[in-house]
Parts: structure tokens; sequence; C-alpha cells
RNA sequence: GUGGGAUUAGCUCAGUUGGUUAGAGCACUGGUUUGUGGUGCCGGGGGUCGCGGGUUCGAAUCCCGUAUCCCACCCCA
């Protein structure tokens, strides 16, 4: 038998319920906000991820599907989903129209990972990105709109936030920061050292025990923002505040990408075992400029649908439609008329064979229909059929043409 | 990529120190004596015990390999 590969699944039945059921209500949400679909392709040139993503994230380094195709180009499929619309905002010039573009996206990602739970190999994002606004009210807007999204679909979170400063504040701090652990290089653990070299500041959220108790004296990004990062993070939380969104701030809070800068959250579950975030965003002012187009502002974020799936609650399932059913062959063909007319406005499900009328119930149950019509000769003699109403347990006799 | 646990029917799981024809519940299907309320009752189909080797008179059971899932790390949504 061939099976799916690892870490890639199929979608169907009550999955693709509940997913069809989150995208329906996250769409609902983004265009509330006033921001428009967006579709690029699963497959990009390599480049735009090495230069956007960053070269030091994992998902770069080690976790991309990469491969040469029949044209000799060096592509990959999308490992996440900001640098495809960046790309695709630079590439319909309009960093240079200027103005605001807001888009949302959703679509499958791929990351050649060990799968684990709300850990696969091809997984779903739903994602924001917004363009040419640098006002810090826009980042919380952003917050604002994916709490909005967990809310409409039941789904409880934590909220942790920090603010990862900008190129003025940045590269001092990360220098501070570097030579500071440095000075403790024989006693943190092999990740930190490797760490040092190609994402110092991912130190910070090292699980190690002892680690963390190096780190406790650590110099604080926080306390080391230059004054713009430092009034528009105190902006922030207070547009938070004054909005009611809970949060927690989150000093080792780091992106896994590198084109974060000063606004960056994060968005967590308990009830979902390790692989916690939920939604993670941040502010990246500096992405556009990197892929060569003119300097534009933005911010974004992404949530991974896979691992809210399991947490949302999903509405009651009511009584539908009609089941109409034959209670000899004869009858057969005109069940099918019927259900053929009916179908213009309402679902209908009958079956290709003559049952009793106890079986027929039985069906009814199982189709979760909320009208049952029955057909025999008694019907197509009199040409009348009766509908009843299994939540009410009310009928009524109507004439063939009626119905 | 590292370490650990699991894998038996469509699903959830039993299966004794290795010993007849591998079971249950749910689901599916048929009947319940032939046209008015489904939940009852009786029957039926369905398994290469993940896959491949090995040990043994005999393997779901023991050993080795492998695949997948799960847990932790790592990473991240």
């Amino acid at each position: 038998m061939i099976k799916s590969l690892r870490g890639m699944n199929d979608i169907l039945s009550e999955d693709y319920e509940r997913f069809t059921y989150f995208i329906n209500t996250a769409t609902h949400v983004a265009q509330k906000y006033g921001f428009h679909f967006i579709e690029t392709p699963l497959l990009e040139e390599t480049a735009l991820f090495k230069r956007s993503v960053g070269a030091s994230s994992d998902i770069v380094g080690k976790e991309m599907y990469q491969f040469i195709d029949k044209g000799k180009n060096d592509v990959c499929l999308r490992p996440e989903g900001t640098a495809g619309v960046v790309r695709a905002f630079i590439q319909k010039k309009l960093d240079k129209a200027g103005g605001v573009h807001r888009f949302f996206y959703h679509g499958s990602m791929f990351r050649y990972e060990r799968p684990q739970k709300g850990r696969l190999r091809q997984f779903h994002q739903f994602g924001v990105e917004s363009f040419g606004i640098d006002s810090v009210y826009e980042d919380a807007n952003m917050i604002m709109m994916v709490a909005d999204i967990l809310v409409a679909c039941g789904i409880g979170y934590r909220l942790q936030l920090n603010s990862l400063g900008d190129a003025n504040c940045m590269p001092a701090y990360r220098e501070s920061l570097v030579h500071f652990v440095t000075q403790c290089k024989d006693e943190v653990c092999e990740d930190c050292i490797r760490r040092l070299d190609l994402n110092p500041i991912r130190v910070l959220d090292c699980k190690n025990e002892k680690c963390q108790s190096l780190y406790v004296n650590a110099p604080k990004l926080i306390n080391n923002l230059c004054q713009a990062c430092e009034n528009d993070f105190t902006k922030l939380k207070q547009i938070l505040d004054t909005n009611n969104i809970n949060y927690e701030i989150d000093t080792n809070l780091v992106r896994g990408l590198d084109y974060y800068s000063k606004t960056a959250f994060e968005f967590v579950s308990d009830n979902i075992g390790s692989q916690s975030a939920i939604a993670g965003g941040g502010r990246y002012d500096r992405l556009v400029e990197f892929l060569d187009g003119r300097p534009t502002p933005a911010v974004g974020f992404a949530m991974g649908i896979e691992r809210l799936m399991e947490l949302i609650q999903m509405p009651e399932v009511k009584k539908e439609g009609y089941y109409i059913g034959a209670l000899d062959e004869d009858a057969i063909d005109l069940v099918v008329q019927l259900a053929q007319k009916k179908r213009k406005t309402d679902k209908v499900n009958i079956e290709y064979k003559a049952k009793n009328f106890k079986n027929h119930m039985k069906a009814v149950d199982k189709v979760n229909a909320k009208y049952f019509c029955i057909i025999g000769s008694n019907e197509i003699q009199s040409g009348t059929i009766i509908v009843k109403d299994i939540e009410n347990k009310t009928e009524e006799k109507i004439t063939i043409q009626e119905f």
C-alpha cells in the first residue's frame, strides 16, 4: 500500500469541517479589519527565503524542501508565508505606489522537520501582512485581530509580548549579550555555543536550567531599547490595556525568523502539548528593503491551523434538509425526481434502495435531516406526501406538486 | 538531527509463562413476519496482529532490522 509521506496528512471528514470553519471565521475577521486575500505560489526561488527568513534560522539552514528544477533553477517549497507576500508586494510595485496595503492568506507550508504532535512537514497557516504603516497602532491592530479570531473560535490563549528593538538599538544590544555569554562560555550548553555564532539572541529562550540560571543577570533587551522603540512599546501596552487585551511581557521571547524588529508577539495555548505556539508575529520594517523594494514599514502574523484545529469549539450541528425514502422499488424513481426538485433549495439525502419505515428512520438520524418524507404506493396513487418535521415531531400533508 | 514509548478489525482497545480456529465495544450490513418515530432484540461480513528477517515443533507474544505515530529535546506556527 502506498502511504502518504511522513509528516503529511490528509484532511477529510470532521477534520475538514474544523479546517474550513477556521478558515471561514478567520477570513471573516480579516475582512472586517479591511484585509484582502492574496494567493502566492507554493514554489519560490530559494534565494527569497535565504534573504528574508535568514540563513541563520533552522528553517532555512536545514528544513527546506529545496531542489533544482528542470530549468536548473534553485527552488524550494515555501516554509512560511511572509516572504512570498513581500515578494509579490514588491513585484507588483506596490512599494512604489505607496499607501497602505493589507493582505491575508492561507495555505500549505513545508518544513522538513521530525514530525510530532502539532508539527507536520506539510502544514497550514493563516496569515496577515500589513504594508505602509509605521504607527504602533497597527501592531496593536494585528494583536487584536488574532485575539478576535481566537475568541470567535472559542480558543483560550496567553499572549506574550516583547520588543526586539530596531537597527539603532539591536546591534549594540546583541554585542553586549554576546560579550556576556562569552564570559560564561565554559558553563553554557552546546546549543548555546552554537547559537552564539548563529543567532545569539536565541540563547535567551534556552530551556536548559543551568543556562537560564546563568542568564539571570544577562542584559535585557527591553532595558536597552532606544527612545523610539521604548516609546512604541509603551504605547503598544497602553493600547492593549485600553482595549482589554491581556498580555505578559516575556523578555526572552525572540522570533525565529530574522526579519522581525520592534514588536514581537506570540499566542500560546497550554492545551496542545509542547508545540504550544498557535500564532506569532511582529513588525518587520526592514524586510521590503532587504528584498530590493522601497523601504516600507510592515507588520504581520501567522497562525498554525493544525494546532488550532484541536482547540476550536465547533458550533453544534443542526438538523438540516430532507431525507426521502422509498418503501418499495416502484417508488424509487419518484424519490429521485423529488430530490432533484428539492435540491434547488435544500440539502436532500436519499437512498436507491427500498426499506421499511423503521430502517428509514435510522437513516434519517444518521444523516441528521430535519424533514422526513416517505414514498410508497399510497403516495404515488394519491399524489400527496407527508412531510415530517423530525425536531418538532409535527407533520404536514402536501401534494407532490407543492413539494 | 538526538533520546524514549507505541503499532492487533473502519475506530477505541483486550489478548495470561510462546500452545487449538486472535476477541470485545462502537461502526458497517441484514433480519425483526411487509406503511408511521429512530435508542430494543437476533444474525452477518470484516484481521498478512505495521513491514522484513531470525529463534522455535509452534510467534500477536521472544530477538534484530525497518517504517510510521506519540512524548521529550531541538525548532517553530
